[in-house]
DNA sequence: ACTTTTCACATACCAACGGTACGCGAAAGA
DNA sequence: TCTTTCGCGTACCGTTGGTATGTGAAAAGT
């Protein structure tokens, strides 16, 4: 069987407990308000461990944005293939992605945090990376199905990006229950003006 | 005439210069990376002026960001108020703001730095103050002049707001010209899908 | 005119933080 | 069994935001 050895075994186990400390208090506080102190200890190791497995604190962060969003692209992705047609694909990934964002764990770190973080350009790409090339696939698949007019889509995906982002961060600090389905219905109403016909 | 006395004169003069070289900096090199060392030293005075002025960095940064947004609050009601009918006012603003949001120095204090810095709900209440209040005004007299379909105006300024923010962010980074018409188009059959005809 | 008070700001200092240099001991390889 | 590797702990450093206190000139009081 995987005779993994011990080594290797409690090194990823390490990195796993920085990784899963570092979320959970980066998630709760803010980056800025937690210091690498907490991390290690929370994670029951030193600071010599976590810069041995991570280049400072940004990779430290690096790493679990990377975590939050690959999980939400995940999610994004699973929803969409739930439907058959290009449209519902992407309409479905669309308030998947609403849903998935109104976390506050999630919001934190993958919202706020990352772009003042990494910076807006690497965040961006990782962004793409993950859940943002389901987008612009989707959109892709749309105008060559001939379902939206023809146009860049580059642009698409920046605003309705930047559209479900607020409104998630919007969503989640709302009182008013009410407040995501009007959401929800206003942005079917937005995706419904691209369509030709 | 204006006898200010030269105490109240020299105290203004010195909050100028703390806000002044705050601003370039911040817009410059981020929050993070900026010290306040480097603030004072550039405004000729110490740390502190800083102090007697600003509870401390996080209220330094909070007095540039409301400048900065009142700038663009101005620009956007200023050409909202050259149009004459209530839709042309709401087009034409939104417009407006995606061009202010489009230099870079407004960019990394408002849309990046901002929310990470004093955290999204007291970020949301000065954007809402300043530029976000006209968008809910004019979505607003565009639903009573039954010029788009009733409904609750609150959604629909995140999901507008944070596309044209997000835009903005791109448009800054994008190297291709076309971009910004393209958005503009995009941005406009967006806005169109609200209507009622 | 003289004294007192105010206050805008400078100076000196501190605790906490991110980051680095180096040592150690057990596991892996020879 | 000897050597090497390496995952990690320990001790330390420079910088940073923040504070406590001093100071001198302008304003206020008499």
């Amino acid at each position: 069987m995987s005779e993994r050895g011990v080594r290797v075994q409690q090194r990823e186990q390490t990195r796993q407990a920085l990784l899963r400390e570092g979320r959970r208090l980066f998630s709760d506080r803010g980056y800025a308000a937690v210091s690498l102190a907490e991390i290690v200890l929370a994670a029951g190791v030193t600071k010599g461990a976590l810069y041995h497995h991570f280049a400072g604190k940004p990779e430290l962060f690096h790493a679990v944005l990377e975590e939050v969003q690959q999980e939400v692209g995940r999610r994004v992705a699973a929803v969409a293939d739930g439907q058959d047609d290009p449209w519902g694909q992407f309409a479905a990934g669309c308030q998947e992605f609403l849903t998935a964002a109104t976390d506050p764990d999630i919001q934190r770190i993958m919202l706020i945090d990352g772009p003042a973080v990494l910076g807006w350009a690497e965040w961006r790409a990782m962004d793409e990376a993950a859940s943002g090339r389901h987008l612009a696939d989707a959109l892709t698949s749309l105008v060559d199905a001939g379902i939206i007019a023809p146009r860049p889509v580059a642009p698409l995906v920046h605003l309705l990006s930047g559209a479900m982002n607020e409104a998630a961060l919007w969503l989640a600090a709302s009182r008013d229950p009410g407040d995501l389905e009007h959401t929800r219905e206003a942005l079917r109403q937005l995706l419904e003006a691209l369509r030709t016909d």
